[in-house]
DNA sequence: ACTTGGCACTCGTCGATCGAGAGTGCCAGA
DNA sequence: TCTGGCACTCTCGATCGACGAGTGCCAAGT
């Protein structure tokens, strides 16, 4: 017996499974796909795919069904990514060019990712821990009040409002603001955020009595900014995509619903990437850590600009999926994106 | 036969009805209301609420259930908004004060609202129509971009970078910033969206020859953010309750959750509020045009800082909910994150 | 003029039964 | 090692009947 036949069957279990969403007989398989073998002899090959794991029979007498082991098989081992046509490639680079900030490029990506793999879209936003500062801009409000905005390489802005305790409408207020702004930003602007945390609380040291207690006001409230946990933000779309795949559910959408509403756990699960970050990574049903999850399939890769990965994108599906080609999406997308958000970077 | 008794009657089979899901018969409605009236008296009143098209039977033999007029009916005449305990107002309040800015309370609002009456929440960002300007900030970024950044007085934040086509590291270049920073600001600052727009155009008008061309695209990406429709923007939480109420719709969840994908009618349906906005608006069943929604209904309400109303939030679930309870949720958090907005506004 | 108890009737729900069909496992032969 | 055949298993869907909740209506009571 050929171990390379029983894969193949392996594979057409898995492709006539993911199209009639059926457990699948011997006698269609050998009809669909022209291996050159008798049903008897697929059957044998199917006995011994379950003694592996690989498939599993829902009960005595119905077809086989893929294991969440089956399915990683397939993915690892009996299918390629498959390119996507020259039209949905321009599709997808018109749709986000039009992109008018960083906010929008997000807005775009998911929803070009749901409706692209019919499935539920998640994209991370860029994370703030791995980015630079760019600017940071101080506006006074109020007589005592100073808005600080922050802006990051990423093209994402970040505002805080803060009493330093002074007045600033007179001229001397308008010399301190100065002041402060060309301070911080000479040993913030372009530097890491975890460099530009530590410098910052060093110049409020180096103050002289008069500007510390305003200075140190602004430097706490960037301090809170720059590590705001906050910071980690997801945005979801095509979540009624879950309800036209209902029946690949065992039990209801909802604990899925509930899963995708813990933005945190969602985090955590998009902040684990394969090794290669040039890679598409699939965590198949079980293989998910996420209760409520465990019968979805994630599809993600990360994307960033420059060479630096600076977030997550992926998919949710049923783990009954068509895995080359959802793969295939979410690596356009991310790359796609990377590409917008280089564009940027460079302005 | 008493009116009266006949409305009380159409109170109580909604008051079951709402705890119980099932259809009300005469027999369980006198036991569980002091009613001082018999079954059989109630059965007569039932079939005139019938005839009325207040209530329905969805066979012949099982009990009524309330139709939309039903509900409305209760609404407007039968039910009392239930204030909440005290110690709910106060988990609200603590809950919103901790929000750091303006997506943030948004975020809080939106989270808050579904947890508090279990349903799905939808919250409008404060719309930028009826905002004034707080500041316009310019920020030169690489040697001719300038990045404006756009403060609004509700707090929020909208940026575009602009290629002014100029040379702008050199001391003639910051002095331009300089001059069209004041300019611009001296024209829009405070000043409601729409008025500045006007006005900024007209100040291109004036500028000479040198200037012109700098100002004219910073004017014109200045604009777009004003009357960007992208402005108008929701955010939502608490899917996954749909699902808990999956019973309560007739036909799957999907056609809902797609409804709700579609934000731009989820915006126009939250922005025709009933005539007074200082009440709680409730739309039922079918009173709602949008397709999809017509099994649920829609309590919201506006909310803003001081008298202006700038934006609607509320909570969508199915006909069958607690109207009071829901309407009391809803008129608590708009009455909070009102005034949130307030103290923002004030700094 | 209402209200009430009684009673026949309607209809949907639930459970059991049964036949059809799909698919398997295994065996004997090529 | 493959193949055809065959008996067996198990689910699914349809059918049927008993049950019960609830109604509508009527005649009598207040």
């Amino acid at each position: 017996m050929s171990e390379d036949r029983r894969l193949m069957v392996l594979r057409a279990i898995v492709q006539d499974y993911v199209q009639t969403s059926e457990p699948v007989g011997s006698k269609a398989l050998v009809e669909r796909h022209h291996l050159g073998v008798s049903a008897a002899t697929v059957r044998n090959d199917m006995a011994l795919l379950e003694e592996e794991g690989l498939i599993h029979a829902p009960h005595t007498s119905a077809g086989r069904v893929p294991t969440d082991a089956g399915y990683r098989v397939f993915v690892d081992r009996l299918s390629a990514v498959k390119p996507l046509g020259q039209g949905e490639r321009r599709a997808i680079g018109q749709f986000l060019q039009g992109a008018v900030d960083l906010d929008d490029v997000v807005d775009r990506t998911v929803r070009l990712l749901a409706s692209l793999t019919r499935q539920v879209a998640v994209v991370q936003y860029p994370s703030l821990t791995r980015s630079t500062v760019r600017h940071i801009e101080l506006v006074p409000m109020g007589s005592s009040h100073l808005m600080i905005v922050l802006i990051v390489n990423t093209g994402r802005v970040e505002q805080r409002v803060v009493d330093t305790g002074r007045v600033l409408a007179d001229a001397t207020g308008e010399a301190l603001v100065a002041s402060i702004r060309s301070r911080i930003n000479e040993v913030a602007a372009g530097v890491p955020f975890t460099v530009a945390a530590t410098r910052l609380r060093r110049l409020v040291g180096e103050a002289d009595e008069a500007d510390r207690a305003a200075l140190e006001a602004v430097v706490s409230a960037l301090g809170d900014a720059l590590v705001e946990e906050r910071e980690e933000r997801v945005v979801l779309a095509g979540q009624a995509n879950l309800a036209r795949a209902g029946a690949d559910f065992p039990r209801s959408i909802g604990p899925i619903l509930e899963a995708l509403e813990e933005h945190v756990t969602l985090l955590r699960l998009l902040g684990q990437l394969g090794d290669d970050p040039e890679l598409v990574s699939v965590r198949i049903g079980s293989e998910n850590p996420v209760t409520g999850l465990q019968s979805t399939s994630l599809v993600s890769m990360g994307y960033g600009s420059g060479s630096e990965r600076v977030a997550s994108l992926g998919v949710l599906g049923p783990t009954r999926m068509d895995y080359p080609t959802t793969m295939a999406s979410v690596r356009a997308v991310a790359r796609y994106v990377s590409e917008i958000l280089d564009e940027n970077q460079a302005t």
